[in-house]
DNA sequence: ACGACCCATGGTATCGATACCATAGGGATG
DNA sequence: CATCCCTATGGTATCGATACCATGGGTCGT
């Protein structure tokens, strides 16, 4: 079609050719328009239109040893607690032309680490994880890279590098207390195993202080399915009801399975809250259209995306400069938000 | 730390010295093992875990013409309609050793468009889009470059390349001839503006066909935020309800707005389905949880995502063959669910 | 026992864009 | 009017892994 290259495959010295100027004109035009005339990067424009000329980001990654590509990994992509997170993210990063690549490591540590390795090969110029969990290996070869990264959905005193989120110790404590506060007695909490999820053992450790403060007993429920199903939460409740002396509300690790135990009390004739108050965490969509609406946490999961791809920007701007005065950890907050189930 | 490599990043010749060997074998030792002797194998994989080996995979891919990436573009991953996809595609490829690149496009042709530009820049050796929609450009840019590209989520005579999904028209038409065969009158469908919505168009087409072949007018509403949030589902009922003639079920283009509605009927002291019917699209986990449970259209969310993985792997096992005999369209059809709502 | 063949391994050129340095031309300044 | 400097542009080496081809030593068959 065009100029005789043999592949077919249209490369920048094509394109140069065809515009009558030098290969590192056209790559300016696309990375540093500025630096190039008018007129020249029209010709150049309309020499990669004419061409329908895709650059080979993999040879300008390898030269420049900086690609456009920022790695993250979340537990899961198959419910939306993270969703609003990546998207935040994704578009944070694309209005400053940076691409997201998106793991998910099925909430496990080993596989985060083995999907690390994998994306670093790509040259990320920073890393995105969830939580501040992970496995030793992880740290140290994050450290050792001196990349940036971002750890979100909690805070740490030691990052790896830095992180974005909020308190889900202080969130749990809170809640825990406002139920108490309004007059419940028996106060359980409902969660995945605390060893399978460093942030539902922080949610627990929450509720724990908090009922020690308050002087009463802990009363733990855990779930299956690492408390991410409607069907765990409905489990639950019928655990709950079989006791002898069921607890008078229930505050669970998020408004997933929150939202599953109150349909369940719906259907077994329950009364929410009068015979049992429910407590969510999360404030996802799913707490609104609850009926009752569900008490919950609200958490800021966009926010952590945006901020996340904030520090991710500023950082690159700024020449990766080691972050002297930069805020290491950012804490987003979160609001207790009062619904009808408690 | 190790050889006096300048910038202190480890490259496949430090690990070939510190094992004895030539790059060569370092590379064949990591992407073809089965050609290296276990003794040199072990020995390779020791320096490499000694030295913190990552391999560059920019600088393989540019060698090669051959990444590791296999890219997607979805509407959105804000809520749990394409997630199952996801995932099953990203198992399927990971046990391949491809890695996903995902983008969301926020249901825009243009941003597709603008995006797969992007991605293509990644060299990824597929490409999977969502729908049969598309940019012009879209179409000829792949064509031309004769990658695998499997279109997801409907069926097309004439795809880019390949497509696996189900009829979105001929789901629609089914779900709709259910309702009329359960004895509901006045039958209306709840979707998005046609024009958005490609696989919402589909649905209301066959919902438009059963109604002619049932000899009665179609009603439609159409539906606010692309008809994927649950408040637009309880905005819907609030304008059925103030005809003059409501309808007696409603098909909701998918089960996120089905849900809504049913939410919003509970509230309202609606009976359903005894004063309004609804049906759904797409058998989320919600359906189930729904009260009452919603009637709906099974579809094979993560099974498309295997299959497409599946397509992606033999076509490039294949050695990017032309596709011959293979199948151009898979149909992995859909199911009609009956729970109590309809 | 000898040639044919195969397996394990290495040397070197190469993929395509960009960093680095060089240079030409034009305007500003003394 | 000469010098300086800044803007626009180009030449060439280079990033790191892999394809291609070559080689040596062992095995097998007759």
């Amino acid at each position: 079609m065009t100029s005789g290259s043999r592949s077919g495959r249209v490369r920048m010295v094509d394109v140069a050719q065809r515009a009558g100027v030098g290969t590192i004109t056209v790559s300016r035009a696309l990375r540093t328009p500025q630096q190039v005339s008018q007129e020249v990067r029209d010709r150049v424009l309309a020499a990669m239109e004419a061409t329908g000329y895709v650059p080979n980001l993999a040879a300008g990654t390898l030269k420049s040893q900086r690609s456009r590509v920022v790695a993250a990994i979340v537990p899961t992509l198959r419910n939306t607690i993270f969703a609003e997170t990546v998207e935040g993210l994704a578009d944070g990063l694309r209005e400053h032309g940076l691409q997201l690549l998106i793991a998910s490591s099925g909430y496990s540590l080993e596989a985060e680490e083995s999907i690390l390795l994998n994306l670093l090969g790509q040259q990320p110029v920073a890393v995105v994880l969830t939580g501040i969990a992970h496995a030793p290996r992880v740290r140290s070869m994050l450290r050792s890279r001196g990349l940036p990264v971002v750890e979100t959905w909690d805070l740490c005193d030691d990052p790896i590098d830095r992180a974005v989120g909020f308190s889900n110790l202080e969130a749990a404590r809170r809640m825990t207390l406002t139920l108490a506060d309004r007059g419940y007695r028996r106060i359980a909490f409902a969660g995945a195993p605390p060893q399978l999820e460093h942030r539902a053992a922080q949610r627990l450790a929450g509720y724990r202080q908090a009922m020690a403060e308050l002087g009463r007993a802990a009363q733990i429920i855990t779930l299956d399915n690492l408390g991410v199903t409607f069907a765990s939460g409905e489990r639950a409740v019928g655990q709950l009801l079989a006791r002898k002396r069921p607890p008078d509300a229930v505050f669970f690790v998020n408004d997933v399975v929150a939202f599953g135990a109150a349909q369940a009390c719906l259907r077994l004739g329950v009364a929410v809250p009068g015979q049992l108050a429910i407590a969510g965490f999360g404030d996802f969509e799913l707490a609104r259209a609850s009926n009752p609406p569900l008490t919950t946490v609200r958490i800021p999961g966009e926010q952590i995306g945006r901020t996340t791809a904030r520090l991710i920007v500023e950082r690159l701007d700024a020449g990766d400069l080691p972050l002297a005065g930069l805020e290491r950890v950012v804490d987003l907050g979160f609001e207790i938000i009062s619904r009808e189930s408690a």
